[in-house]
Parts: C-alpha cells; sequence; structure tokens
DNA sequence: AAGGCCCCGTGCGGTTCCGTACTCTTTGGG
DNA sequence: CCCAAAGAGTACGGAACCGCACGGGGCCTT
C-alpha cells in the first residue's frame, strides 16, 4: 500500500495518471524489488501481478511447442509487464525476467482488473501501451528476418540503453547470444566488429555504448519506430 | 447496414456474441466485398473501418523504417481486421492487404468505438482476439529467427488452408518470396522439396496441399501456439 | 499464329551463420 | 593462494541463403 502518490512518478505510465486515476490505484500498489534473473511471468501459467518498473529492465522471451526461446521484447519504467491481464487472456503467453533489477509498484491481477473496470482512461492507456509493445514485437520479427546479428544486437544496445538510462551495462555473450537466439561465438564477432568501429567496448560481464549514432546507423530500419510510436501515443 | 443478424454468424467473433451484442453492433455493420490485393489498411494511416471477414484471407504485414516488409500475420474470418482501433492508436501500423478474396462484414472506426464503450463483453472479446493475434506475430518472430525457409513456407502453408477452408489456394512464388521476405529462387526450391516428400503439389499460381500431418512436422514448434491460444479463449 | 509477359527452374560465386571444440583469461570461493 | 568455474577469443568444415542472372515454358493479347 502506498499512500505518497508521488512515487507513481517514477513509472512513465502512471506518471501521465490524473488525479482521479492516481488515487484509484495508488492504494492497490506496493513497492516490489525485482532481483536480478527473477522470472516474473512463466509460459502459460496464470498471472498474479501486474509490475510498473521504476528502474531495470525485463525482457520478454517467447517459446514455441519445441521449447525455441527468442526475446521479442523490453520493458523497463516506460511501461508495464501484464499486457495479458488486460487484454482479458488469463495467462501469460510469455516468459518475463528480470534482465537488470530495480524497484517495481505492483498491482494484483484482480485489482488491476477492478481498476480498468473502474476507470476507463487507465484502461486506455494501458491499452496503447499494449498497442506500443506489439510495435515492438513486429520489429523484432523485421529484424530476425532480415538482419545480420550485428544489426540485432546494435538494435538490442539501444534498447537496452533506453532503459538503463546509463551508458553502461551488465551483460554477458552467452546471455546475449540466448536472446537473439544465436551461437555464442556469433555475439563475440559481432561485438568486436562493433567495437573496432569504436561504437561500444566490450568488457568482460559488461558492455558500455560509446557512441549510438553508430549503432542507429547499424541497426537498420528496426529501431525507432516502436520508439515514434510511444512518444505519438504517451503523453511525456 | 444488415437486419438479418444471421449474417454475423459466417464470422467466428460475431457468431459469439449475446444476442444483446448483436443487436447492438448489427445495425452499423455493413456488406463489404474484399477484392484481391485491397490495400485495407496503410501503414501509419488513420483507420476508416474494421472489417470481420466472412471469407477470404487478409495478410498483416510489418513494414521498417527502411521499408523492409514481412508478414507478421494471417486474418480470415476467424478474427477481425482493426486491433489498431480497439487499442486506441488510432492510426494503422501495419499495411494489411486481401491475399484472398471473400466477404466481409465492416464497421467505421467511430461506431465500433462506440460499440465497445457501451459494451464490455464486445471489447473484451476483440480484446481477447487482439491477444491471440499478439501470439501469432510472436511466433512468426520465433520463426523467422530460427527457422529454415522451407519450416517457414510449411508454417504458412498450415495457416493458410486454415482460413482458406480448402486443399487448394493460389499462389506464386514471387509473392510468397515476399510475404517471408526471402529470395523468390529460396522459394522455389523449399516449394521442390516439400513437393518431393508429397506434402503439397506445387502448380503454375497455385498450391495444393497433400498431407498437413508432414507439413506440421516440419514447421516445427512454431504452428499451433497462436491456434491453441485462440481455442483456449474464443468459445467454439 | 505470333509476340510478349509472367512464372518458375536452375546455376554460380560469395557471405553469413551454424555446430563443435579447444584455449586462455578472469574471477570468486575454499 | 590455489583451483574450479565461468566468460571470452579463435578455428574449421559445412549448411543455408544471398544477389544476380539466364533460359524455358505457359498463357494472354493482338
Amino acid at each position: 500500500m502506498l499512500d505518497d502518490t508521488k512515487a507513481l512518478a517514477g513509472n512513465m505510465l502512471l506518471a501521465t495518471l490524473s488525479r482521479a486515476d492516481a488515487a484509484l490505484v495508488s492504494p492497490w500498489l506496493e513497492n516490489f524489488e525485482m532481483i536480478l534473473q527473477k522470472e516474473l511471468y512463466q509460459t502459460h501459467q496464470s498471472i498474479d501481478f501486474a509490475y510498473f518498473p521504476l528502474g531495470g529492465i525485463c525482457s520478454v522471451i517467447a517459446e514455441n511447442a519445441q521449447g525455441t526461446r527468442v526475446e521479442t521484447g523490453l520493458i523497463g519504467r516506460e511501461g508495464f509487464v501484464g499486457i495479458p491481464i488486460i487484454l482479458f487472456a488469463e495467462k501469460a503467453s510469455s516468459r518475463i525476467i528480470v534482465q537488470a533489477p530495480g524497484r517495481a509498484l505492483r498491482m494484483s491481477s484482480t485489482k488491476l482488473l477492478e481498476a480498468i473496470e473502474l476507470s476507463r482512461s487507465f484502461h486506455k492507456l494501458l491499452l496503447q501501451f499494449a498497442h506500443v509493445f506489439s510495435v515492438q514485437v513486429t520489429q523484432a520479427a523485421i529484424s530476425n528476418a532480415h538482419n545480420t546479428i550485428q544489426q540485432r544486437v546494435a538494435r538490442w544496445f539501444l534498447m537496452c540503453q533506453d532503459r538503463a538510462d546509463a551508458r553502461e551495462f551488465p551483460m554477458t555473450h552467452e546471455f546475449l547470444s540466448k536472446m537473439i537466439d544465436v551461437r555464442r561465438a556469433g555475439v563475440t564477432d559481432a561485438l568486436a566488429s562493433l567495437e573496432g568501429i569504436y561504437a561500444i567496448k566490450a568488457l568482460r560481464n559488461r558492455v558500455i555504448i560509446l557512441d549510438r549514432s553508430i549503432l542507429e546507423e547499424i541497426a537498420g530500419g528496426s529501431y525507432s519506430v516502436a520508439e515514434k510510436e510511444y512518444a505519438r501515443l504517451i503523453p511525456a
């Protein structure tokens, strides 16, 4: 339970709420520590909570019937984790893990359903984010079909940095290779090549972004589409 | 305007409506002929109508900032075209073209927005379909990242046949190559190989599905996930 | 009947990425 | 301080696709 409405401002969706909506959801939100590697949702499992990150990054990882996994999106404090709830899907269709730790506000699924029942404006806001996220997944689909590993890595770094609010963040080659579903050695090569043109600095367990503009150039057209859609729909 | 509510039964979403919801939307629906190649939505353009197909197939084609295009999903009479409307996104994020002609019922965006305002159960149904479609896009993203052309073609045939209600449907190699964003010759090879194991018969301008079970085996795990999600959420 | 256009089969060199696997470095725990 | 484990660089043969290109065959129009 949160009596201090100012805490809402840490999440960019909650920050846009009207006074009435803020008063509605505030009592139902509680603090939650998103610990690294924590699995927020499991595929096909029922969903207990929605999470509104105040920091950190969540990886949305899809799985097919054979267990092949690919990351389809990232969610940070610009959004929320729990889209299937507001689409009345009841169960998670993707795995969601904490990729970078941080704090979040969370609300039980039942309270969230109650909230969107009581406030159409709140429901609308969350649905608009669901739309933006679907654009993100769509762009991932294009990128996976058409881009090289180097391009996909560049896109991933850009999206990651947008949510990390830092030039540097932790990451292993092994982890990234699982996210984009390629060989670990493929990631090593791509990183070495990006480092060669001074776009990044690759260190053990972490990466430093040196030049975003180079990354944007390399990423091709699959970065920025979802970002523009967010800017169009969600007030700053 | 449709006075005959029986026409609703041709679309599997409308068919599930309660008496009250059917009475609500019926007056706002009108007949529409989906002509081959017709562009229902254009990327970034505002949306005038939602379409509830009674037959035929619509291709959802995403585009990135550089104009690279990939098909991310198919919609037939099991669903509807107009997800961005009910997510309050106002504009189309993908191009949608009629891949196989058929009839549809359509409703203006403003009327649809009014309808979901008046009936929560109607909104819920459409949102559930939006969820299923997002699963479809997600599975496309996995398939694009991980599967061979042959596997992706097999998946496409299965999804196409589900909506075509026929063993045979028209298609050129060129068209399919643009849908999955590969070389035209790559499609030719994949088809020849699928024909060699008697899964399909490839003819000029059309294909005949001979053995679905072979296709399902080849498609890997990316077919059936969205289909199961549909069956779980939308009553038959 | 002829000409032209679309559809499709085929070929070739080149690139990307895969599977596998070995080595070396760095790090944290006993 | 040493050792096991994890992270990261490197290598190699093979598979999948690419871009490009040529040619043959079916189909429609004039």
